[in-house]
DNA sequence: GCTAACATGTAATCCGTTACATGATTAT
DNA sequence: ATAATCATGTAACGGATTACATGTTAGC
């Protein structure tokens, strides 16, 4: 349906694809690991539960251990499927500039969840994006740095920088899948 | 007033600062230059404009050139003193997990606007948070890395060496402020 | 009996996205 | 003439934040 879910509601059913999960659990995960970079905040996360549901991608169950309210979900066809696809679109320029976090969970699911060589081929893309952002962003500074001040040269510095140290890092991931 | 206004807004803020823009020219400067990572859609800053004037933060004026109606913003006092309550807020843990983004563009204006020496320290600060931090995430991956799916633990790696760069660079560029 | 941890939820608000709408000016 | 570019806006919608609300279970 929507085609623009957030990394959030991916996030999540990636987590509760890989093991039925409460909100709760899911709240611990996003706490406490580098998973941090998600909402953990209960406002967040089930609210979002009950999108994935009405939407069909996850089927949650009351957990009656102890007598205990707690609601355990699981993901259903249509949610396996959705993620599938979301797995499966091509790597933009978009997402490079304005979606890292969301690729970077992507590629994290990618092994699990998606089809054979797709971290391969994920990893691939992702370079030939890195290799022709890059330049575009250098020449921009060697065009226009002399008349930045110096904080703001140095940040643009930090995002090449940064983007290359993500190019690197494809090289040698690209080199674990092959050997 | 409101705390936790977006980077979004900071980010039109601080460039009408340096010069008065109109929405149209800042939305020329998130389609085509390295701030691309900011929306330049009409949806996104003519409303944003409106709230900064609202709040008293910028203010607009006709420009009549050419009959052509043209509203070119400019920062106010209150706007500026606001700015800079901005720029000196301290760096926390949560900015350097999820507002990296944030940090980056506040340190970019940083010598423009902020007080003496507000860039050394920053840098300082952001030094020490993911000197702190790296660690942590390091000890993750050395206690759960092996029994993680291989693009899992890449994708924990390649968070953890972008913030390694990233010291990298709060080092070299902490020498250019000594130099 | 009390506190901490477990566990799920709602309501108000804000902001960004997408899509739509409108009109003026410049270049061909 | 007409297309491209300049220029500003609105409306519907959805998702995230913050704050509030509520109740259970386990350990001391």
């Amino acid at each position: 349906m929507d085609k623009n879910k957030s990394a959030f509601s991916f996030a999540l059913l990636g987590l509760i694809g890989k093991a039925e999960l409460s909100g709760y659990d899911l709240r611990k995960i996003f706490a406490s690991t580098p998973m941090r970079s998600f909402s953990d905040s209960p406002g967040a996360i089930y609210p979002a539960l009950q999108r994935l549901e009405r939407m069909g991608f996850v089927r949650g169950r009351r957990d009656g251990a102890g007598g205990r309210k707690r609601v355990v979900f699981a993901v259903t066809a249509r949610g396996r499927s959705e993620f599938g696809k979301w797995l499966a679109q091509p790597i933009t320029r978009d997402d490079v500039i304005r979606r890292m976090d969301a690729l970077m969970l992507k590629f994290a699911f990618l092994d699990q969840f998606g089809t054979k060589g797709a971290a391969r081929r994920f990893l691939k893309a992702l370079s030939r994006e890195l290799a022709s952002y890059i330049p575009e962003l250098r020449t921009y500074l060697a065009k226009h740095g002399a008349h930045l001040p110096k904080s703001g040269r140095l940040a643009l510095e930090s995002g090449i920088r940064s983007y290359e140290e993500q190019l690197r890092w494809t090289k040698s991931s690209r080199a674990e899948y092959r050997g």
